[in-house]
DNA sequence: AGCCCTGTTTTTAC
DNA sequence: AGTAAAAACAGGGC
């Protein structure tokens, strides 16, 4: 559940979930995901209550008594909220509640579990360099940030510094949605384009946070976002008519990621 | 069966 | 500053 849409749909489906509940144990099969020894991090939230369960780019962080649970999915997982004898096949982590249910917590390459104290938010350098969630940003503060920075279009969007919430999943539908090429420079970008891709973003990511996130993730619950294949316009769709004039749809390197495009819509230059 | 390639993240080092 | 490599792997193609 990588990006915003996912994101946002878990920390508000555990916000309603888990507030109250006691954490009563924590069975770890995946040490490296965490950021103190085994031990240290079991005590540290056992006993803790859950107070609130908010997100910040593509982090979740769960606020107890004893401090903040903070969560990144990597490359996508899953978090559910299940009885105890209903354990999942695969998991990384289990945090079992006072009253027999858990919440299991798997991913399938890279990803974190964090724990810091109530006070000692601020020190969490991989959350607190993270730019504003990208929805929550008005147009003109967008405006500003872009004129103030040089390099790439998507370099610039996929910067969980400069905006937090947008990956190379739903990237390519925003910049489509924009009319504009994933390398195109921030300095050539007219006010206009600007607006586009502010525009562009909110059409993109709303639609998809409305339907509880996309269809190869699932929810705490363990059912499939609803935000399906076919409301993707273009993304991952390579050789297939572009939406608007029918081009087929390109895949291209863009740096270390791939970028899928109309060539048409998206000029380059 | 088994090898190779790709990839929804993030950080680190050239 | 841009780029590549690395790190908890799984699924698809050949």
């Amino acid at each position: 559940m990588p990006e915003l849409p996912e994101i946002a749909s878990r920390s508000a489906e555990m916000n309603a979930s888990l507030p109250g509940k006691i954490i009563q144990a924590i069975e770890i099969s995946q040490p490296k995901c965490l950021n103190l020894p085994v031990d240290e991090f079991q005590s540290a939230l056992m006993g803790a209550e859950i107070r609130h369960v908010g997100y910040r780019g593509k982090w979740i962080q769960v606020e107890t008594s004893q401090g903040w649970l903070l969560l990144n999915m990597g490359m996508g997982g899953e978090l559910l909220l299940l009885d105890r004898s209903r354990l999942p096949a695969k998991y990384r982590m289990i945090i079992d509640f006072d009253d027999s249910t858990c919440l299991s917590i798997n991913f399938w390459w890279f990803g974190y579990v964090h724990y810091v104290p109530s006070d000692k938010l601020s020190d969490h350098t991989m959350t607190a360099k993270l730019g504003p969630n990208v929805l929550d940003l008005s147009e003109t503060e967008f405006a500003e940030r872009i004129s103030s920075q040089k390099g790439k279009v998507k370099a610039f969007m996929l910067d969980q510094t400069k905006i937090a919430g947008i990956g190379n999943a739903y990237i390519h539908d925003i910049l489509f949605l924009a009319g504009i090429h994933p390398l195109r420079s921030l300095s050539s970008l007219s006010t206009e384009e600007v607006h586009h891709l502010y525009d562009g973003i909110q059409a993109g990511l709303i639609p998809a946070l409305e339907k509880g996130g996309a269809f190869y993730e699932m929810d705490l619950f363990g059912q499939k976002g609803s935000f399906r294949e076919e409301d993707i316009l273009i993304g991952y769709h390579e050789a297939k008519p572009c939406p608007k004039c029918g081009t087929s749809i390109i895949k291209i390197k863009t740096g270390s990621t791939s970028s899928f495009i109309c060539p048409n819509c998206q000029p380059e230059k």
